[in-house]
RNA sequence: GGGGAGAUACCGAAGUGGCCAAACGGGACGGACUGUAAAUCCGUUGGCACCGCCUUCAGAGGUUCGAAUCCUCUUCUCCCCA
């Protein structure tokens, strides 16, 4: 494995990657050391699976391990199948639910299916660790002896804890274990360098410390901004203002379209490969412009180029022309006629009829392109063939038709 | 171990016996305007067989013609003292 790192040129741009460094000097050192020496960097990057989507905001530190690999370094994945049994509470106010042994598997598997969009998994590229490997052989002894590493007031100091003492919230005694215990999963990968997000500084300080103490030289601490969701708010699936790399091609690109202005520098520097000229360029252009360039580059790393364009063109032919999409999803349904808000949730356009018949009353429905307003118009679904078209607002759409699929379209 | 405060809809937060399906704010959704951007404006926001009915105010019981509101027990949280 050849190192291609010419340091001095590597540095300015993972500098503009990143949020904090500790130290950038020890990290130019370390650059130039492994250039000299031949010696790959291990970049150590965390993930607990206590959940299964990762979305473009969780893309953003694993892209800088990408970017350490490409330069020839190793990415050393910690999966936190320990951590996330205990439940996960980093910077989050409302704790996650512990999980079971294999509720995490199952989420480990998914999570590195998605990792695989941006990073290089073969195992002489990437060293895939879980830290049950050496949590799991801890008794109880060694626990405590872990513990008496840190002090309280030292865990105190992190952020989250002061926000949530100053609010009144819980904290879990679990919890105050837990950047111990991601500093240890440092000193057993012997990491040089290790990325997260800004939240995560305090714990990656920790790794430092740990190491320090265990005769290591102690890692580069290296965290990434956040990438703020399509509304500007954090990035996170329960504000629904989230980009899952799982997203389909036209869903996210509808999406970066919805972006505020103001995003689009974070969102190039962050989530794109563009350089900072290339992503400066595209910026100068109309913000339309400029958006639907983001768009395409993101999806054509979600997905392909030809997407891209796809994505592109439909949204074009949607939502500026103002016309129907050039697919149409179909719901077959049971023949028979029922009122329009009933038909509407059969179709899935609407969770409940309450729900229904409030978008209905509000003018948010077309039938066959006309707006209706009346809720209990009862509307046929034919044994084969096409029933009614139905839209809700401006991106939902289902043709409604008979159950007997020996009729084609 | 002792004392005090608290748990309300997606979130925050009012409400302390009927006028409460529950104020207000945020979010979300629909409409207008647009660059499906932001900002702004209007409307909606438990469910259903929808002019009526049903299920909600941590959980379980109880008092009452009637409870989110009163009582009892349980669970959880915060604060102070030890």
């Amino acid at each position: 494995m050849s190192l291609k790192t010419d340091p001095l040129q590597a540095f300015p741009e993972l500098r503009r990657l990143a949020s904090d460094i500790v130290s950038e000097a020890e990290l130019q050192q370390r650059l130039e050391k492994a250039a000299a020496s031949g010696k790959r960097l291990r970049v150590k990057f965390g993930i607990d699976p206590t959940f299964t989507d990762v979305h473009v905001g969780h893309a953003v530190p694993i892209r800088v391990l990408r970017r350490f690999q490409d330069l020839g370094h190793l990415p050393v994945l910690i999966l936190g199948d320990a951590t996330a049994r205990l439940g996960d509470p980093t910077g989050r106010n409302d704790q996650r639910p512990a999980l079971s042994k294999e509720e995490v598997e199952a989420n480990a598997a998914t999570y590195l299916e998605q990792i695989g969009k941006v990073l290089r998994l073969d195992p002489d590229l990437c060293e895939i660790r879980r830290n049950s490997e050496w949590f799991g052989q801890m008794d109880f002894f060694d626990g405590l002896r872990l513990l008496s590493e840190g002090t309280i007031a030292r865990l105190l100091e992190r952020d989250d804890f002061q926000n949530r003492m100053a609010k009144s919230l819980p904290i879990h005694l679990h919890e105050l274990v837990y950047p111990l215990m991601q500093g240890w999963d440092s000193v057993q990968v012997q990491a040089d360098i290790e990325i997260g997000g800004n939240d995560q500084l305090f714990n990656l300080h920790m790794g430092r410390l740990l190491q320090e103490r265990h005769g290591q030289r102690p890692q580069v601490c290296f965290t990434t901004p956040l990438l703020l969701g399509t509304d500007g708010r954090k990035m996170s699936k329960s504000y629904g203002n989230h980009l899952p790399l799982t997203a389909g091609a036209e869903d996210a690109f509808g999406k970066i379209m919805s972006l505020d202005d103001p995003s689009m520098e974070p969102w190039f520097r962050l989530a794109t490969d563009l350089s900072e000229e290339q992503s400066r360029a595209r910026l100068e252009l109309h913000p339309r412009q400029a958006k639907v360039a983001l768009a395409k580059e993101i999806v054509a790393w979600l997905h392909d180029s030809e997407a891209a364009d796809r994505a592109a063109e439909e949204f074009e032919r949607r939502f500026r022309r103002r016309e129907l999409p050039s697919e149409i999803p179909q719901i077959r349904l049971p023949a028979g006629e029922r009122p329009l808000a009933n038909l509407l949730k059969e179709a899935g356009l609407a969770t409940t009829t309450s729900e229904a018949r409030r978008l209905v009353r509000q003018g948010g429905v077309k039938v066959d392109g006309q707006v209706e307003k009346n809720e209990i118009r009862p509307l046929a679904v034919p044994a084969s063939g096409n029933g009614p078209l139905l839209q809700v607002g401006k991106r939902k759409i289902a043709q409604v038709c008979g159950e007997d699929e020996s009729d084609l379209d």
